[in-house]
DNA sequence: ACACAATTATGAGTAATTCATAATAAGGTG
DNA sequence: CACCTTATTATGAATTACTCATAATTGTGT
């Protein structure tokens, strides 16, 4: 009992995440609850963190089951799965509108950004070769105040 | 001598490739001449592709070193990486625009799309949490044309 | 509480790529 | 032109990020 985040939030959050899986079909499951946790308390995490959280709870979770849990959570649409150059997939538990991502190529870092105009697909492409466009992802790349900063430091 | 293409466009392509690769302060070698003419020969190929069509020429050319060919030809800036989700990464020699790409989610076939403002970055983001964007690209997904014919017919 | 399908665990396997080190070859120099 | 230096490529092994087949377990409706 030494937390001081009330269990109250979390239970609620975890009735929330209960209600979602059995509107999609899914049996509630401690891996799947653990799983969601973990991507919402560490959005854009890839597999290797979100095993390192849940096995906060669940000590014997086998990094396997986490892969399988994650990609039935993408495919049931609970989590989007945003893959970055340089980088294995990462989640999110931010799937409602179709928002975009800045990384930074110094240190990598993650950021959410707005989408241009707000509903998918927000941009209208020119010429696509007769192709009907439904999505379009935007990867922003540049580079961080942080990373700035210390480049700039550094002249 | 059955070829029906004149050796002499080859020969100037590679000369090309041949002043690019010095102005880059890179040597000019066999393998790499071979690659760039693969990928220029077909666009968004990957690495296994690249192989293939090298070793029509280079018999005995090895699948790292079309990798290390590859990845440094990427970094000096005389080819592009392409990453879509579900495949190897691609490549492709037209890097002076800042185009993007649209990916059959059906079949995988990848075509060019034009950047919509037509520089780089063509998008301006909202929030950026500070960070400076150099890039935006974007990757488009949807159903081409021969995809969606296919669907219908099996109605 | 039971049954049965959904889910997770287990152990192995794979694709794509990278790494360390040795051999080779490009291109400037004498 | 032969030589030397360093860039480049070859070789063989290793790694990362996942995926797969099958067995064990666990939700959930009845």
């Amino acid at each position: 009992m030494s937390s001081t985040v009330p269990d109250t939030e979390r239970a609620a959050r975890e009735a929330r995440w209960a209600e979602s899986l059995r509107g999609h079909g899914r049996r509630v499951t401690r891996q799947r609850l653990a799983v969601l946790e973990a991507v919402e308390h560490a959005p854009h995490a890839v597999a290797e963190d979100v095993v390192d959280a849940v096995r906060a709870e669940l000590p014997d979770i086998t990094v396997q089951s986490v892969y399988v849990v994650l990609s039935d959570l993408t495919e049931s649409g609970l989590l989007r799965r945003i893959e970055v150059p340089q980088s294995p997939a990462r989640y999110e538990t931010r799937v409602a509108d179709n928002h975009h991502h800045a990384v930074c190529s110094s240190c990598g870092r993650i950021e959410d950004v707005d989408c241009a105009v707000g509903h998918a697909p927000c941009l209208t492409p020119s010429d696509t070769h007769g192709m009907t466009i439904q999505v379009a992802d935007v990867l922003y790349q540049g580079i961080c105040a942080d990373c700035r900063t210390a480049a700039q430091a550094a002249d």
